[in-house]
DNA sequence: CGCTGAGTTGAAATAGCTCAACTCCTGTGG
DNA sequence: CCACAGGAGTTGAGCTATTTCAACTCAGCG
């Protein structure tokens, strides 16, 4: 599932009269390898992505070196919303992706069809507050996998595209503290590790328990 | 400074016909006293508001009773955007507030105009990860007090409408860690405890150093 | 077959939480 | 005008979860 070629993102922005508005295929996919970055902060901003296949974490760097993960995106969701001319994040593949583009209006606005996509990340965000101020870690991480689980349509087993540490800078804690949380349910019989990058949950139940959703029904 | 009467939120749709869509002045303003709940969690969303004079907060509860504050709100914000049909926030007032309101289009849409300021309000959701992602409490109140400090246009002077709880709910640290961390700050002479809603910053220098602003350029 | 990066596990250090006592401020009623 | 009550805020002491530092395992790959 490796792509064979990578092609830099300011290489195939299609031209405009192929980008319909109404979001109607095929439009032209770039294939991207792992670890690409897709823009950095500071670059012009004005494109958006959308994932046909893969996975793409936002991300941004502080002054000390630290890192936030802002978001996880995966195949059929829409990203690079900004509100300035300049990104205030990276964003990079995770595993082998493939991206479509679309562009803004001429006047620099998007079209009105993605207002409802950017008040669903900005509400998506104002979530991941929710997680990242609660307290215990295995609160966190219990919820990041129902997340995943229901992203990816409610299997079992769950792909983990992501290494810890990304996991941990997205949970905002340490890679040994992921790792010590996984290998917590792991003994409490919640899930099973197949390998580092696929869990099989054994006890969705008691898994959502821990995630306890957090907002009132 | 507080209102002399307080007229429910719902009490004051204005006429559509007064509500330009370029933010043309004067509007029909309610006078709101502090604690007045604007909207609540499950409610039918739809209206947008303007913040004349004061400060309001925006939070979430959770199933187990915490809360975690989104966000504050001054003169000048708008706030109030949803993706769904029923808000999933609490507003409230945290002082008397005068508030104005903008609808939606017919076909539920808001007007294009308003499309940065919910990318604005996507990327501030986002910033507030940074913070509440920070390991140090010392860190997280700076930054939270520079934010205050800049909004307020720079002054030494800075006024804190919000309760230690409110801070703590929104920085995801109790309100003794809130309160030490203050202390803490008043004891390194790095600022001046005014009264309890009002403090003087003495050294903005080392109060950003702190806050260390940690996004890159 | 050994290298490298990712992940796990252990032990010690520590930051923040909890519980509890206390102070301070403000508004109210005598 | 003063006394008092209640809420908000502060401070202290002990506890605990997470971080930190370090050693180790494991899997993939030249």
């Amino acid at each position: 599932m490796r792509a064979s070629s990578s092609i830099a993102p300011s290489n195939f922005r299609a031209p405009r009269a192929l980008l319909a508005k109404t979001f109607t295929r095929p439009r032209p996919v770039a294939m991207l390898t792992p670890d690409t970055e897709i823009y950095a902060q500071g670059e012009a901003s004005g494109v958006l992505y959308r994932i046909e296949f893969g996975a793409v974490k936002i991300y941004r760097l502080m002054a000390d070196g630290r890192r936030q993960v802002i978001a996880f995106h995966f195949a059929g969701e829409t990203f690079g919303f900004e509100c300035g001319q300049v990104r205030s994040f990276f964003a990079e593949c995770i595993v082998a992706t493939g991206l479509t583009t679309v562009d803004m209006d001429d006047d620099g606005r998007f079209p009105a069809d993605l207002m409802e996509l950017a008040l669903k990340e900005m509400v998506r965000a104002q979530e991941h507050l929710l997680v990242v101020g609660k307290q215990s870690a295995i609160e966190k991480l219990s919820v990041f996998l129902v997340d995943l689980v229901e992203r990816q349509g409610g299997l079992d087993s769950v792909d983990i595209p992501m290494t810890r540490t990304d996991i941990g800078d997205y949970l905002g804690m340490t890679i040994e503290t992921v790792s010590r949380s996984l290998s917590r349910l792991k003994s409490e019989g919640i899930l099973r590790l197949r390998s580092n990058r696929s869990i099989e949950i054994l006890s969705p139940n008691r898994l959502s328990r821990l995630a306890s959703k957090p907002w009132i029904s």
